[in-house]
RNA sequence: GCGCCCGUAGCUCAACGGGAUAGAGCAUCGGCCUUCUAAGCCGAGGGUUGCAGGUUCAAGUCCUGCCGGGCGCACCA
């Protein structure tokens, strides 16, 4: 089943192809910016009109008679304003495909005509450190980005990039040495991955003996000495460990197979530097092994080099960049590769395809995007960190909205046993988190802010989950009815309103997985939610007489179902109470 | 200096290949619980979309120039 907009477009742009004899004009049906204007638009007759020399009004009058609407969509379709064709569309036909979700509910989102291989990069932390809030937008944007391309029937190929090399391993196996092998301090000093690392650090800076310690174990380690490399395991496998301890608690879907570290493609690099060699872009400069395309300018106007290998022979990230376009685009032949990754390395992605495509380490035909998003801030406008500066454990943040979370259960609902209360708020306070996230237009800043995410009104993870928890309440009460769950008729205006928003569901994510902005879904959802409330105040369900409240419990049932499968591509789990 | 991103209501944010009168929430003020969960609903006030030009039937959206802010720019990732 093809969603109304895209229903609407091939019927207006059939008709306004052979109208104005143009093949390939845009009908740009849009969803009615206002509701005297129908529920939708066709806004392309007049740019159409400028192309085919006629006037706008009456070239609408003609693609509004050429429409061939065999399915009996359209109620009713008139000239408006300049040239905009209003489009109202059919009570029965609404219900009909209301009727057809209820029967199927897997039918609101259907599967894209073709599809695609897409690789998504995300989350992607360094395992020196414990992960923290900088983690939490490439984390979460990335979870629902592949759960919206993986329910469109896209074979989603997830890749953590974790960094687990580099100078700072040879730093933090030192000083596991340091703290001896066997130990049980060992095991309870790599608790706290984020106070290991900075004792490391710490005794680093201080103790030079140490640091030159350090600096060989780096060497040892990268020469691949057995010992080195089993204590550099064993450090990246804890590490690994609260990641994934992270991830289940957000209900995030990477797990280890996904695993896409730095250090997988240490055996590639010195090829891809031949490689670059071979294609002739490669140059040395002082020192170093650089690539400089010409649409790259540094300072004073310079050309900007790409380094590809340090003057004393170590390798960059951009290397292992490369060699990963070159895997994802020839070993896995992708369509897509998204890369969810803080916006501030725009350049240094740029740059990387750039190269990759210069030196033939990129697909023709592959498309390599940066989904960029912008920085956490803190009330301060700088980004955000704890009082004393660090920056904040992604486990203390998760706590924290848990307590909140509590906190307002206990008050709303002190009837609830503790036991729920404490899996409501679980539930209700990681939510918020994620929430919060993705309802922001990812490529701006955002401030982070516990009082307007957990105060839990507006546009927040609660006010969903309570239209939720409305809805599942309805339908519990509902008892004996079992059978005959069908809609049969539309007698208020905010049945219809709701009906209508439930089914444009499919338009919206096939946005998001076109332009991979999970904010979208999220103000769709919250209309959604705004719709059914309004519903509820406006329209007695269980006490209407029994055509209509059967009508009505469809209608619920309707909502239910797009109401969970949204909040699923969010990754947010809906709720019985709260 | 060059490049990228941004500037929208007091605050936090929207506005989906340019569309008609720029929308929500918070905060403020005023209504609605003997009736399906009031974490809700209804209503009010609040704007020259940083400034100035340009493109066109139509500009928050596209182009140019300013002003203001953020970020990035040679061996960290």
């Amino acid at each position: 089943m093809t969603n109304i907009r895209e229903q609407l477009s091939r019927l207006v742009g059939g008709a306004l192809s052979e109208a104005s004899g143009i093949a390939d004009c845009n009908p740009n049906v849009i969803e009615a910016t206002r509701s005297e204007f129908g529920d939708y638009q066709a806004n392309g007759v007049m740019a159409a009109a400028g192309r085919c020399g006629r006037k706008p009004r009456e070239l609408a009058e003609a693609v509004i008679d050429g429409m061939s609407d065999e399915d009996g969509i359209v109620a009713s379709a008139e000239v408006a304003g300049p040239g905009f064709i209003n489009i109202r569309l059919n009570d029965q036909a609404l219900i009909s495909r209301g009727n057809d979700v209820l029967r199927d509910p897997r039918s609101l989102i259907p599967p894209d005509r073709q599809a695609q291989k897409i690789v998504v990069d995300h989350s992607s932390p360094n395992l020196a450190k414990e992960m923290h809030v900088g983690h939490l937008r490439g984390t979460v944007i990335g979870d629902c980005l592949s759960r919206v391309l993986e329910r469109l029937g896209h074979e989603v190929i997830r890749q953590n990039h974790v960094g687990d090399w580099g100078t700072q391993f040879g730093m933090l196996i030192a000083y596991m040495q340091e703290l001896g092998e066997d130990s049980s301090v060992l095991q309870a000093e790599l608790e706290d991955l984020e106070t290991f690392y900075r004792a490391a650090k710490e005794k680093f800076d201080s103790d030079p003996a140490f640091a030159d310690r350090a600096r060989l174990s780096v060497v040892r380690l990268q020469g691949g000495d057995p010992e080195y490399l089993k204590a550099w395991q064993s450090f990246i496998d804890e590490s690994l460990r609260h990641c994934q301890e992270i991830y289940g608690r957000m209900d995030v879907g990477l797990t280890l197979a996904d695993l896409d570290a730095e250090s997988r493609y240490n055996d590639d690099l010195d090829g891809i530097i031949r490689e670059l060699e071979e294609k002739g872009l490669l140059q040395e400069s002082d020192g170093a092994r650089c690539v400089f395309l010409p649409e790259f300018k540094g300072k004073d106007g310079e050309p900007l080099p790409v380094i590809v290998q340090k003057s004393d022979g170590g390798y960059l990230y951009s290397t292992t960049d490369l060699a990963a376009v070159r895997m994802r685009s020839f070993d896995f032949e992708a369509d897509r590769s998204l890369y969810v990754v803080d916006a501030r390395q725009s350049l240094h992605f740029k740059q990387v395809f750039a190269v990759a495509r210069a030196a033939g380490m990129a697909s023709e035909d592959i498309s390599l995007e940066h989904v960029a998003y912008g920085t956490i801030m803190g009330s301060d406008g700088r980004p955000y960190k704890t009082r004393s500066g660090d920056s904040v454990k992604l486990a203390d943040l998760l706590d924290e909205a848990v307590a909140r979370a509590f906190d307002l259960v206990s008050a709303k609902n002190p009837d609830l046993a503790e036991d729920e209360r404490r899996l409501i708020a679980e539930n209700v306070g990681i939510a918020s988190v994620k929430y919060a996230d993705l309802s922001k237009n990812r490529m701006s800043d955002y401030v982070f802010d516990w009082s307007t995410m957990l105060s839990f009104e507006g546009n927040t993870a609660p006010y969903l989950l309570y239209a939720c928890t409305r809805i599942k309440s309805l339908l519990r009460k509902q008892e004996d009815d079992s059978g005959g769950n069908e809609l049969t008729e539309l007698t208020q205006p905010e049945e219809r309103a709701l009906l209508l928003k439930a089914l444009q569901l499919p338009e919206i994510v096939e946005v998001v997985a076109r332009e991979c902005y999970p904010n979208l879904l999220c103000s769709y959802l919250y209309e959604l939610s705004g719709a059914f409330m309004r519903f509820y105040e406006a329209c007695p369900v269980l006490k209407a007489e029994p055509n209509i409240r059967n009508s009505r419990l469809a209608l619920a049932s309707l909502t239910e179902q797009t109401l969970e499968q949204g909040l699923d591509l969010l990754g947010i789990k809906t709720l019985e109470r709260m």
